[in-house]
RNA sequence: GCACCCAUCGUCUAGCCCGGUCCAGGACACUGCCUUUUCACGGCGGCGACAGGGGUUCGAAUCCCCUUGGGUGUACCA
């Protein structure tokens, strides 16, 4: 049997970085035994749900390259529609007939009366079970006469007095006691079924062989569990993951910063970085590599190698990977997207040698691509050496005048638009021996004078990469 | 409250299922040194954990129980 997974997010706001977590799990699984990923819409809740998050989301999964197999624009005609609120009257039909089963029934109670025994069994300190008179099969009558006369009522289901045991793929045998559960509504009173109801007539329905889902949904699993058995359905394999928690271990939320995947779009972060910080998050690759891409993962990924325990969602260790990612991109690729960049018409004009060492000299110190453009104008665009303490330290050595007007002279007398780096190897050499200068003085008063800055990457690489007309300007500038 | 889940360095984790090879390995962060004296790169080090208590056993991070701590659920939300 093909596997099929589904992730199934509710539109009620931006892609998650927990929800997009699942949603890669499930894909990775899907890719690693070769099933279907299936994206299932869950707007059963139509006070919160919007089409227009719907879109987005959808967007932000393919931007960290999780595509779904089966989804509303990809309908396979055997499971459509992929919308549950477009699937209402496939839920009706089944409710209805849990009811005729007698295995859900009508329930007229209003909300005070519910809210009224809600108290009472807080006050008694017990579990608030439904215990309205409408369970009891006598009021079957007059319940179905009071619907064919066109009154509105919640349908609940009769849960077993019984324990379920649940054999998670991550969390292993869960038992869930007899009673952990009273009899729960599955379509409101407005004809509207209900998350919990929906989601395993789906799951049945678009026959979906694993769960991958967080491990918020644990408890209710019981009573999903109670309506797979009322359906007669095959239960598929769970496998419930450990929360994303933030600094203080609560549950990843608004308030922990960034949580949502479009703002770490628009901080150019890599998508491939972030799948590979997520997917590290709860789950370890078998050789305990940390830097890989997602594509490389079929082979390995399965689901024996989750962990049990929440995870705390650490920005510092995401920037990381991301600057790996830099690193292990080839410089072609790199080239291409630092063109993307805005402000980078001086690089556009150079010659592909020039940008190869380039972005080779820069990726060392680039964790995102805005930082290629960010660097090449702070290293070598600069014209106006910014004077801070370190620098003017450097210029009040006696030997750095010395330095500066030799290395003014032999620049004037360069005609090329670039300095080789034999050139600047000449230059060290004189002022090293003819100017009698040595150690820290030397190297960090040649520095700068070329740069103007105390530190910075390798000269030998910098300086040939940097237009002479820039580098005259900086020494006018340092002379002054 | 009740139910369920979880518990290895500050953080992510390996090891746990199938006890000894673990006075616990890797990574991020922090930190020291080195890289023909710069350096944001790189190399080599350092710091740093089996929550506590009982058991079982010749032997426990690994198995069992309790305690503690944390999380989740307890909706006519998903």
């Amino acid at each position: 049997m093909t596997v099929r997974v589904r992730f199934a997010p509710s539109p009620t706001g931006y892609l998650h970085i927990g929800g997009a977590r699942t949603a890669l799990y499930n894909y990775l699984y899907s890719k690693a035994v070769g099933g279907t990923f299936v994206l299932r819409i869950e707007d059963t809740d139509l006070e919160r749900s919007n089409s227009e998050y719907e879109k987005l989301q959808i967007d932000d999964l393919k931007w960290m390259g999780i595509v779904h197999d089966e989804g509303p624009d990809k309908p396979n005609p055997k499971y459509a529609p992929y919308r549950q609120s477009e699937r209402t009257e496939i839920y009706k039909k089944y409710a209805l007939d849990l009811v005729e089963k007698g295995l859900a029934f009508y329930d007229f109670c209003t909300d005070e009366e519910l809210e009224a025994s809600k108290e009472k069994a807080a006050a008694e300190g017990r579990d608030p079970i439904y215990e309205g008179k409408w369970k009891n099969p006598e009021f079957n009558q007059e319940a179905l006469q009071r619907i064919k006369a066109g009154e509105k009522a919640a349908i609940r289901f009769r849960a077993p007095k019984k324990s379920y045991t649940l054999n998670d793929k991550v969390k292993g045998e869960v038992v869930y006691p007899a009673n952990m559960v009273g009899d729960f509504v599955i379509v409101r009173s407005n004809g509207l079924p209900v998350y919990n109801f929906c989601c395993v007539v789906d799951d049945h329905l678009m026959d979906i062989t694993h769960v991958i889902r967080g491990e918020d949904h644990l408890n209710n699993t019981v009573r999903q569990l109670m309506i797979y058995e009322a359906l007669g359905a095959k239960l598929p394999e769970f496998a419930h993951v450990s929360l994303l928690i933030g600094h203080d271990r609560q549950k990843l939320s608004k308030r922990h910063g960034a949580t949502s995947v479009n703002l770490y779009r628009n901080e150019h972060y890599l998508p491939e970085a972030m799948c590979n910080y997520l997917c590290l998050l709860g789950w370890s690759h078998p050789t305990e590599k940390d830097i890989f891409d997602k594509n490389d993962l079929n082979e390995v990924f399965n689901l024996e190698r989750f962990s049990a325990s929440a995870a705390m969602y650490d920005v510092e260790k995401l920037k990381w990977v991301n600057s790996e990612h830099v690193k292990k991109m080839s410089n072609a690729d790199l080239i291409t997207l630092v063109e993307k960049e805005p402000e980078t018409d001086f690089f556009k004009k150079q010659t592909p040698e020039w940008k190869l060492a380039c972005v080779e000299l820069l990726k060392k110190y680039a964790q995102f691509i805005p930082d290629f453009p960010k660097l090449v104008n702070e290293l070598i665009l600069n014209e106006h050496p910014h004077l801070t303490d370190a620098l003017k330290e450097i210029l009040s050595w006696e030997t750095t005048p010395k330095i500066l007007s030799f290395l003014s002279d032999e620049i004037n007398k360069v005609q090329t638009t670039f300095v080789t780096e034999a050139e600047l190897n000449a230059w060290t050499e004189f002022v090293k021996k003819d100017l009698a200068v040595k150690g820290k003085p030397l190297f960090q008063g040649v520095r700068g004078c070329l740069t103007g800055h105390d530190h910075g990457p390798d000269l030998k690489f910098l300086i040939p990469l940097t237009p002479v007309s820039v580098l005259k300007n900086r020494m006018i500038d340092l002379s002054k």
